[in-house]
RNA sequence: GCUCGCUUGGUGUAGCCCGGCCAAUCAUAUCGGCCUUUCGAGCCGAUGACAGGGGUUCAAAUCCCCUAGCGAGCACCA
């Protein structure tokens, strides 16, 4: 009530200030977006996002496999701009590389479902390999500009030339001769490493990496996808992306420190066009803390297909879809990519930012059971029949959990009190540890708080149920309350005093669940 | 080797462009307290950083130089 009329209070003041200040208003609304935002970082403004008319980004994977967790930074930050200005963003797969970064055909359809998963939609989707002749006809418009030459030296042979910032003798080529040859690369008239398209650049250029770099290739090996499996002569990313870029009209472009010279040597391109190039935000490389696996596509593929991994869902993977089998939310995974912010140097991400994250948005909907590893059987001498243990302890009204408790329990052999000690079964009552029984004492709650008696959850020995639980350090076995049977695949659920884990199946014998922090 | 970039507590980040309000922000982590039938949540508190060295200045995390460390590019990979 007393917020109803503050916020009443609120708005009516916004609209007096609207009347009085507009502009002042306008930076208040802008704070309290900043706010809204999350309780942490910011993203920092992107440079000149107010001089374009809309903010275009893209989002530029290589579907040559699954996504791990360092990729969701990109539809993280990029997903989070667009939402912040309002813009428009693209999904633009460059599989431009038929051969050593060869496309999986599954990836492109799994890296939509994980840019989903994190929340996001790309407004538009293409892919680079169906768009060979735009490519063709900028390469042709490029030699004719006088920004090209086609060139037969062994890359080996080049590379000799350039470090010494000499051109090479094919340099002179006129336009009229390499777009004849430029033909002939697109026919596919050459094999892999005859010939190249360069881009004339400044072959006296301080940065080595700058010089007359590479356009189109030829590759031998057919494209993976049927659609574009006809073409032999494929573009660099330097030069397709670049391309691209300004088709699509893209005002901003974020991506890795890996690229940082691709502007640059870009840049000689959109000269020859008289383009305008777009702003640019680099970021450095993500680790990740916690995982014994390396956050590489290639590592991960290699292990999945040795068996190491029982696949790219494997609790112990650094992957995307493992991290959405454990449960967690794919809004988490953006708030702590979020909180790296952009900066260019190096970052370590912690898995237990990840994991603070989804703990705030699942507790207080997740569900309270008890799960035993490793069990202690421990008669049980009287006492009630049953427990009834709240489901959610914040929220009574969500009812009790019906345990039947039979003759004899399982705790964990760390809860096992000494000897002649007591030890209060929560949701149940006090036991005190008689020879190799647990025997019910019927004292008041009181003992716990004033007598310092431990809490510690518990199973039917008998009624309960197996539980395999995975987690990123491998499989445990335990036996958890009959309820979490009724629970489906994909419910979450917090094993008191264990973690937050999300119900995987249930076989005949046994349930699975899989382990997400915490 | 050539070119470019980075370096704030355990981790991430703000501040650096436009030097003073920075004995340095926020989050996470760890520890402690309160609360509590969870080692969860919440609340309170504590811990902990300007890579090193010079210089400019009344004043430097912020500007300049050097050193060290880290990283990227110099691929017919993306």
């Amino acid at each position: 009530m007393v917020e109803e009329v503050n916020a009443l209070a609120e708005e009516a003041k916004r609209e007096r200030l609207e009347e009085l200040a507009p502009d002042r208003a306008a930076e208040l609304d802008a704070e309290r977006a900043d706010e809204d935002d999350g309780d942490g970082q910011v993203l920092p403004e992107l440079p000149n996002a107010d001089a374009v008319a809309e903010v275009r980004m893209r989002l530029a994977p290589n579907p040559n496999g699954p996504w791990h967790l360092g990729s969701a930074r990109m539809p993280a930050v990029i997903g989070t701009y667009k939402e912040r200005y309002d813009g428009w963003m693209l999904c633009r797969f460059d599989d431009t590389d038929p051969e050593t970064k060869r496309p999986d055909l599954d990836a492109y359809d799994e890296i939509l479902e994980a840019i989903d998963y994190l929340g996001f939609e790309p407004d538009e989707v293409v892919t680079a390999s169906d768009r060979l002749e735009i490519y063709y006809d900028h390469a042709r418009r490029l030699v004719e500009a006088g920004g090209a030459y086609t060139c037969s030296c062994s890359g080996e042979a080049f590379s000799e030339l350039k470090n010494r910032a000499e051109p090479c003798p094919h340099r002179d080529t006129d336009p009229a001769t390499t777009l004849e040859e430029f033909e002939a690369m697109v026919d596919g008239e050459y094999d892999a490493g005859d010939v190249v398209l360069r881009v004339r650049t400044d072959i006296e250029h301080p940065n080595p990496a700058m010089r007359d770099w590479v356009a189109f290739r030829m590759v031998d090996t057919p494209h993976p996808r049927d659609e574009a499996a006809g073409y032999r002569c494929w573009p660099m990313l330097d030069f397709q992306s670049g391309i691209d870029d300004r088709l699509f009209d893209v005002t901003h472009i974020i991506r890795g420190i890996d690229l940082q010279d691709s502007a640059k040597r870009q840049r000689f391109v959109y000269d020859y066009f008289d383009w305008e190039y777009p702003e640019v935000v680099h970021w450095g490389h993500v680790q990740i803390d916690d995982y014994d696996v390396k956050l590489s596509t290639s590592t991960i593929k290699a292990l999945v297909e040795s068996g190491e991994l029982d696949g790219w869902d494997d609790p112990r993977a650094p992957t995307i879809a493992s991290l959405r089998r454990r449960g967690i939310r794919g809004e988490a995974i953006v708030e702590a990519m979020i909180e790296l912010g952009t900066s260019t140097s190096n970052v370590d991400l912690a898995m237990s930012s990840v994991y603070a994250k989804n703990r705030e948005l699942v507790d207080d909907e997740t569900d309270r059971a008890f799960l035993v590893r490793d069990g202690v059987r421990k008669q049980l001498v009287g006492g009630p029949a049953r427990a009834e243990p709240p489901v959610h302890p914040d929220h009574p009204d969500r009812g009790t959990r019906e345990i039947p408790v039979g003759d004899a329990v399982l705790v964990e052999p760390d809860d096992v009190p000494p000897n002649g000690s007591r030890v209060w079964l929560k949701g149940y009552g006090p036991v005190r540890h008689t020879r190799d029984a647990f025997e019910f004492t019927g004292e008041d709650i009181e003992i716990v708080r004033e007598e310092g008696v431990d809490v510690v959850h518990w199973v039917p020995a008998d009624e309960s149920r197996p539980l395999v639980l995975r987690t990123m350090d491998g499989d445990e076995t335990g036996r958890a309350e009959p309820g979490v049977a009724d629970y489906a695949p994909d419910d979450l659920l917090q094993f008191e005093r264990v973690g937050f884990a999300r119900v995987d199946r249930h076989e005949d014998d046994e349930s699975v669940a899989y382990f997400a922090h915490p």
